[in-house]
DNA sequence: TGTACATCAGTGAACGCGCGTTCACTGATGTAC
DNA sequence: TGTACATCAGTGAACGCGCGTTCACTGATGTAC
């Protein structure tokens, strides 16, 4: 049963928001091909029409939530801010929807070249977005204080999620907040 | 073929041995029981009398990496030492012998409660062992300061790991370690 | 604008494969005497 | 100390299962006239 133009790249987007969603909350071998095709509400057999294999989703699913929050980026928002949302219980109870880094960060180690470079890609701009505003008295000082900001994010957020003590855990976040937004 | 007890001992040491360097180096779900029993000499259908599953031999194989690590800490050595270790690019590129948190950390949020007790353990004395020496007036400021010092770490070593391009995975290791051993 | 038909997105059965786990068997260990 | 045998750690075939991927088929789409 042929589709029309704008159903195949509803499709497509469905796919991908589900692989997006499923991989974050189950990690990238947890979740099936059929699996995100079935709660894209369509049959597994057709993905390949889609995509040129498993990793190839992995690498554009990555590529499409970064785009997203890159697009949904606020000007004059400071590292500060970001930390705030970033370092929030929210944030660390929401794996399926949050940050790619903090849900999949040691998966992604070991994915492919493409997985690699679409982060990589995202990695280099969120430095660069926070070297504007990042503490120091030179750029360089600034783009250090970025580079060590962004590392203890993603690090705090993965302590608190893997921390089965929800004080501690609770206390990893706030702990690395008032570092990294208050130096 | 029965075999004695001091064995039994060893080959179960050798089953940890195998299972911690193959988790850290193609992940939990990456590494198969078969694979881990043939790299300790053995074949898989033993397994079972040495463990109750693949997620026990996971939980105990944590266990067995970090109360090592725990058994080789040196005395006096401050929080800054043990960053520039941790942040050199020898272990960076020494992921199946580095830190499990590294290594496995997004993956282990999804694991069995006795894998994230395990880690918890880990994690609070880690805190606790950084307390002592971490920057800060007072004891709180120290904890805070040890909280966010390994959040840091840990991150930045992932997202080195990540990072296709040398020149900025090395960059996020020496700006981390300038943050976390110099403040 | 209306019709005829080639195109092709999606379906669902099927494939080979490796997984975790089980189990009947083997034969060296270590205990009982 | 030496022998007889019960114990049990390790072997390797087998299990059911879900995986990624393929493919013949279906039928709505959209183009040619």
């Amino acid at each position: 049963m042929k589709v029309s133009r704008e159903q195949v790249a509803e499709h497509r987007h469905r796919i991908l928001d589900a692989a997006a969603r499923l991989y974050r909350e189950k990690g990238l071998e947890g979740a099936s091909v059929a699996q995100i095709m079935a709660a894209a509400g369509l049959t597994h057999g057709g993905f390949y029409g889609h995509f040129k294999s498993k990793e190839d989703l992995i690498a554009q699913a990555l590529a499409h939530v970064l785009s997203q929050s890159e697009g949904a980026k606020t000007p004059g928002r400071t590292m500060a801010d970001y930390a705030t949302a970033y370092l929030s219980r929210r944030h660390r109870d929401a794996r399926a929807e949050g940050c790619p880094f903090a849900a999949l960060g040691t998966e992604a180690v070991r994915g492919s070249q493409d997985i690699r470079a679409v982060l990589t890609r995202s990695l280099r701009e969120q430095i660069e977005d926070f070297s504007a505003t990042a503490p120091g008295e030179t750029p360089q000082e600034r783009r250090n204080a970025a580079i060590a900001g962004w590392a203890a994010m993603v690090g705090a957020v993965i302590l608190a999620r893997i921390a089965d003590d929800p004080a501690l855990s609770d206390e990893i976040l706030s702990a690395t907040l008032r570092h990294v937004a208050g130096s």
